[in-house]
DNA sequence: CTTGGAAAGTCAACAAGGCTGACGTAAATT
DNA sequence: AATTTACGTCAGCCTTGTTGACTTTCCAAG
């Protein structure tokens, strides 16, 4: 636990505290990809499917070009993973009607389920952890998270949390 | 930013804000890695080469197994990292004394100089985080954090806090 | 003193998921 | 008509993870 620090103003940017601080961090993505890790263990997918089918997810129709910004990643990293899908029918990637260039990608309902399952265990981690340290801590949380982001990534972050 | 909320108590475990607080996640983690990535791209290491350094900085004579344990990966997969920076004379590794199959494991000069560069840099970032998000959040931030490792990890996070 | 097992290291093979470069096609834009 | 954009794909490479098999070294218990 986080003990309350007298003289805080002058003392929680200790090269200590940014190092406990570091250390959260790398232990504590460790849980947050844990559940879902096992759950695709054996099921042929990975960290990278997992990551595609969540912004598939949060929203419906998006591009392939715009997924490769959110994802950051090449279009051949992306598009493997992508066509794995597609072909098993998770995802459905269809024609744009207004530009036919682009593709738009959708969940089918088989996707919905995995999506469902992941987001389940993901989600009851999340809510575990929040509920452990209260709502106060929740919001410090995410301005921390949020500050660490390059901002590139908080911009596409703060598209997805107007859409949502 | 994150707003105050009305009705906090209720509302800070709706899956909307479980959801933002997973891409927040997913988005500071990338953050959080960018500055040492770019600066271990050309030196021909990784990731994996820092982590390494990180914790044999944070535990002097750390032995190979406690390594293990604290990275969780495979001994052939830390050994591959961990010969390189030996070869290259950034790691030094003695026969333990006490128990001559351990290998107890130090930063060279060199590697002190390593992962002073990286860690200058991660703790740029985390300082100006910390900065802008302030006190409060801070603490917040590492009361989420640690709710959400596994217990193990969590373990593992408070051993060094305690020796740091 | 011998033996069992732990700690460490090594070899080989493989997979996931990044990357670059090159090329092709269809559609939109200029 | 020419160029650019969006997407897909082939080929090859790298890092970092995995399993399995095997050896060496060494402590400790029988």
């Amino acid at each position: 636990m986080v003990e309350a620090q007298g003289g805080e103003s002058l003392l929680f940017l200790t090269d200590e505290q940014l190092r406990k601080g570091i250390e959260a961090m790398f232990f504590a993505y460790r849980g947050f990809t844990a559940d879902p890790d096992r759950i695709l263990e054996g099921k042929d997918y990975g960290r990278a499917h997992h990551r595609a089918i969540h912004f598939i997810h949060r929203s419906p129709g998006t591009t392939v070009s715009n997924l490769l910004s959110i994802l950051g990643v090449t279009k051949q990293s992306l598009n493997r993973v992508l066509r794995t899908l597609i072909e098993d029918g998770l995802v459905r990637s269809e024609k744009g009607k207004v530009d036919a260039r682009e593709r738009h990608l959708h969940l089918t309902d088989k996707g919905q389920m995995l999506e469902r399952e992941l987001s389940d265990a993901q989600r009851a981690r999340m809510r575990a952890a929040y509920r452990a340290a209260g709502p106060q801590a929740v919001q410090g949380f995410r301005q921390v998270l949020e500050a660490m982001m390059d901002p590139e990534m908080r911009r596409q972050y703060n598209r997805l949390k107007e859409g949502g």
